[in-house]
RNA sequence: GCCCGGGUGGUGGAACGGUAGACACGGGGGACUUAAAAUCCCCUGCGCAAGCGUGCGGGUUCGAGUCCCGCCCCGGGCACCA
């Protein structure tokens, strides 16, 4: 580098004009010191609660796209602390799971440390980009006074049960107990009641990643198996909790939420309300009654095999001899089987099963048709039965063609359409008019269903029945770094809670689940066995638990007395606004909502429902490099080179345009975005940036990029843009000094006041926009309309009104406000060179005046048959025949009016006039 | 397959039913400089032009990127859930 290069300048030569290092350090120390953005309830005035998702502290430090959500909630927290809310915003650490524990395995480093190290540095980055948390309030997920009380709450789903009269849960306490219950002793009521409690033992099959060593929630399944993870189905015995209970209030509260269409949509699937019936069949030759749920009882005559799952307790019973050597192997069969077959095969169409040689009795004609098991059927949704109707349903349809099983049409499509359907082909599974249906023939399909149901409920072979796909939420997992669960199994098989919380981990030698998934804590025997004889649970909680309640901490996290008291509870929450990926739709938000209504139930919190309004931020793309032949390398994965290995070329055959080329070879290549990640190696770091740019830079490009919730390519020319920009802020309000001295820059001469007219009108709309802009959520904006301010207050050097070259100090201090949500320190250090002594973190938000937004003037528009024709300014007060009269006294409009009289004469006062011919 | 959300310059993106492309990036030209960098100023949807332009085709309206109907494409979600 040579010595005028940008890294190596005399000392001599003054310093950059607008020195972002120095003024970042200082205001980030000033903040700190003086607790700026300290928060503390206070009834008198209106609270507002801006969240963040937490973060997981990963050993690779923050990224980028974290800092464009934590910008946002940044800009809403500055923005409404300056609008006179009491503002929460606060910041921790989601610091269970298994990165930290992998790491521990592989390098002895205890997970608290590794989770210590991370943290600090996340706390470093977050600090260096001058976001305004209230870091007295941070909360760690694995401090043992934090978990503690995600433990208290496991105890109060615990010791709750479901009353559905109720529709709420209540104290395990107040659980009915039957009096032959009662009478049979202890055991039996502590049975009776374990089989209630919101939290509860099963054993049932479970998601087991063997890879992993651990059981997944469905709703973690599909991401690992995308990962590449296998993941079988085996019986265990797990603590499983209890929210399909809340799937009908899951569903119902989410009408009235402020939250992306999107993610509503993710939920309610989840959730998967569907309305139907119960129908029971009789078995013949035995007592047991089959009941089976389907959508459409209106094809009961359609109806001419039936299901089961192969998990259906009745299999083991209806089978005769003659079958079960079959079944018993398909159960056997089916039990081992991967989710990933699975999925192939119901991809696939695929259909497997067996025949029991039960045959069931149809409740209306009383015709018996053949019971088969197959895995098409799942044990866990609705009765874990169905009756097949192959006519009108493709997965029967296709079992039924499998295994040649009768097919019958019972419903008529309406309006002939399709007119040529052959039921013997494909299924039909559309509404039409009920036929071959003795009771129902000729009524369409909706009216066929109410008429049916009707008719079951009569004979008492059926109910009216709603059903969701939402399976309870298995809770436990095998590893050692989470939440140990705060009971003890007696000697007798009861269960108990432990008597004092928290119950904090042991040290362990080995962090491993045995290959069968014994937890690691099993083999911490001194802790695991307690006084009495009775052993400790050692399973632990999932990511999720520490996740589930964070933000209720955050209202009071230093209380040791209680999770958080009423009174801060009462006066933060609900969360006003939550930014986060939209990754956590089906997982995260649905656990905090089914966490928080037990807790709203037993009287914990005040109102239902935890986040007001959701914006999930959008991905921001890293760059890498492709050869135009798309070739493989050496490793036989898809070549790909790097954004330092690139670099941009004029393109010799198209003037103007440039292309990527390879530094070292030459080679074409292209740009193609991703994800930013790792292992593409386009990650971009936040220090880097930060160090070069600044951090008003940073953040400001970032929310320059569009809308949050879009995704957007990184491009370090728009990062230098937004930098240029603050850079000719920086100008405006000073003087440079001149060249080779070693003053810093003097402020610009200022007048008292708003300046001349123009200025005014221009500085009250830039309130207007900004202000407007950011109730919008539109940043991207809000910063463009403080370009063109910036741009134009201030009369550039050539020419133009004497009067407008110094900088009128009234719109200066306003701006240096409107600036500050987005770039804090640069607003800061205008404003103390404005002689303000004090932070401008609590100053009031600029209001406009409306006087100013109204000009005298404006550009009347002039269009013929709606097409813009010509344009002159016109007085505001004009009337609209005066707005006509001057439009058509215009040369060019005269002209193509041509003496014409307009058919029609459109005018829309302050905008323009529209001649219709 | 079903359900959401989108398609606007070379790029990111602006536009209460009222001049499409604000503000930036990139590109071009100029000023300053011995020169360059930096900075500042001007131009920049397409077309030689009349004109044409917001994925395509219709419609409503004086006027449609915006509202309605029918398609196409892209992104996402769900999917053996009876």
């Amino acid at each position: 580098m040579g010595a005028w290069s940008r890294g190596g300048r005399p000392a001599s030569v003054r310093p950059m004009v607008y020195d972002h290092q120095s003024i970042e350090r200082r205001w980030q120390a000033y903040w700190e010191q003086h607790e700026t953005f300290r928060a503390e309830v206070d009834r008198e005035r209106p609270k507002y609660y801006v969240l963040d998702m937490f973060p997981y502290p990963s050993g690779d430090g923050l990224h980028v796209g974290h800092v464009e959500g934590y910008t946002a909630t940044d800009i809403v927290a500055r923005y409404k602390r300056m609008r006179g809310f009491n503002v929460l915003h606060p910041m921790g650490w989601d610091a269970f799971g298994l990165p930290a524990e992998r790491h521990a395995m592989k390098t002895g480093v205890h997970p608290a440390t590794v989770i210590a190290n991370a943290s600090a540095n996340f706390r470093r980055q977050l600090k260096r980009l001058g976001f305004s948390y209230d870091w007295r309030r941070e909360v760690n997920t694995t401090d043992p006074g934090y978990y503690k009380w995600t433990q208290w709450i496991f105890l109060q789903l615990w010791g709750s049960w479901y009353d559905r009269e109720a529709q709420r849960a209540r104290p395990i306490a107040e659980l009915p107990i039957p009096d032959e219950v009662r009478a049979e002793g202890e055991l039996a009521v502590a049975r009776h009641r374990d089989a209630r409690r919101l939290a509860y033992l099963d054993e049932a099959p479970v998601n087991w990643c063997p890879a992993l060593r651990v059981v997944l929630a469905n709703e973690e399944v599909a991401e690992k198996v995308d990962d590449g993870y296998e993941v079988i189905r085996r019986p265990m015995r797990q603590w499983v909790l209890r929210i399909t209970e809340y799937a009908e209030r899951l569903l119902a509260d989410l009408e009235g939420l402020d939250w992306p269409p999107h993610v509503l949509e993710i939920q309610r699937n989840w959730v998967g309300r569907s309305e139907g019936a119960e129908i029971d069949f009789a078995i013949a030759g035995h007592g047991a009654t089959l009941t089976v749920f389907t959508t459409r009882p209106d094809t009961l005559y359609g109806a001419t095999y039936m299901v089961l799952a192969p998990e259906h307790p009745l299999v083991a019973t209806i089978t005769t001899p003659s079958c079960r050597a079959e079944v018993e192997a398909y159960v056997e069969r089916t039990a081992r089987r991967s989710e990933r077959e699975r999925q192939a095969d119901a991809q696939g169409g695929k259909k497997t099963g067996a025949a029991t040689g039960a045959m069931a009795i149809h409740p209306i004609t009383g015709a018996e048709i053949p019971i088969w098991i197959a895995d098409y059927v799942l044990v866990g949704y609705g009765t874990g039965a169905i009756m097949a109707v192959p006519g009108h349903d493709e997965r029967d349809h296709a079992f039924a063609t499998t295994m040649g099983l009768p097919i019958v049409r019972v419903v008529a499509p309406v309006d002939g359409v399709p007119a040529d359907h052959d039921i013997g082909k494909t299924a039909f599974v559309g509404e039409g008019v009920a036929v071959n249906s003795a009771i129902i023939d000729g009524r369409p399909t909706a009216d066929a269903k109410r008429v049916m149901t009707e008719h079951l409920v009569a004979q008492g072979r059926g109910r009216a029945r709603v059903t969701y796909k939402l399976r309870d939420w298995l809770f436990s997992r095998q590893r050692y770094w989470g939440e140990p669960f705060p009971l003890a199994h007696r000697p007798d098989g009861i269960v108990v809670a432990a008597d004092e919380l928290p119950v904090t981990l042991p040290e362990v030698a080995d962090y491993d689940p045995s290959e069968d998934g014994e937890p690691p804590l099993a083999r911490a025997t001194a802790w695991k066995t307690l006084a009495d004889g009775s052993t400790r649970e050692t399973n632990t909680m999932p990511q999720w638990a520490g996740s589930c309640w964070y933000y209720l901490r955050f209202c009071d996290p230093g209380n040791g007395a209680l999770p958080w008291s009423n009174e801060a509870e009462r006066y933060w929450m609900p969360v006003d606004l939550y930014v986060g990926g939209v990754e956590h739709a089906a997982t995260h938000l649905l656990y905090s909502r089914f966490w928080h209504k037990v807790l709203f139930d037993l009287g914990h919190v005040g109102e239902p429902e935890p986040f007001r309004r959701l914006v999930n931020q959008g991905m921001i793309l890293g760059a890498t490099f492709l050869p135009l032949d798309r070739r493989k390398g050496d490793d036989g994965k898809k070549l790909v080179f790097l954004p330092h290995d690139v670099e941009e070329q004029a393109d010799p055959d198209r003037p103007g345009e440039s292309v990527w080329v390879v530094r070292a070879t030459g080679e074409r290549v292209e740009i193609q975005w991703d994800k930013m990640s790792k292992s593409r190696g386009n990650v971009v770091n936040p220090d880097e940036v930060v160090a070069s740019y600044g951090a008003d830079s940073v953040r400001m490009y970032e929310m320059f990029m569009g809308p949050l919730e879009h995704s957007a390519p990184w491009q370090s020319e728009g990062l230098a843009g937004v930098h240029r920009f603050l850079q000719r802020v920086w100008k405006l309000f000073h003087v440079t000094a001149p060249e080779g001295s070693t003053e810093p820059d003097a402020l610009r001469p200022i007048v008292d006041g708003e300046g001349t007219p123009r200025q005014r009108r221009l500085l009250h709309r830039t309130i207007e926009e900004v202000t407007t802009r950011i109730d919008r959520f539109a940043f991207n904006t809000a910063i463009s309309a403080l370009m063109v301010f910036t741009r134009d207050l201030v009369a550039s050097d050539a020419g133009a009104d004497p009067a407008e070259a110094a900088l009128p100090r009234e719109a200066a201090r306003q701006f240096c406000l409107l600036l500050a949500p987005f770039a804090p320190h640069l607003a800061e250090e205008l404003w103390s060179e404005l002689g303000h002594a004090k932070t401008l973190a609590h100053e009031p938000w600029p209001a406009p005046d409306p006087v100013w937004l109204v000009d005298d003037t404006f550009q009347l528009v002039i269009q013929i048959n709606g097409k813009w024709r010509a344009e002159i300014p016109a007085p505001k007060a004009a009337s609209k025949d005066e707005l006509v009269a001057l439009a058509g006294a215009v040369d060019d409009v005269a002209r193509k009016l041509d003496g014409a009289t307009p058919k029609r004469v459109v005018v829309v006062p302050g905008r323009l006039v529209n001649f219709v011919l």
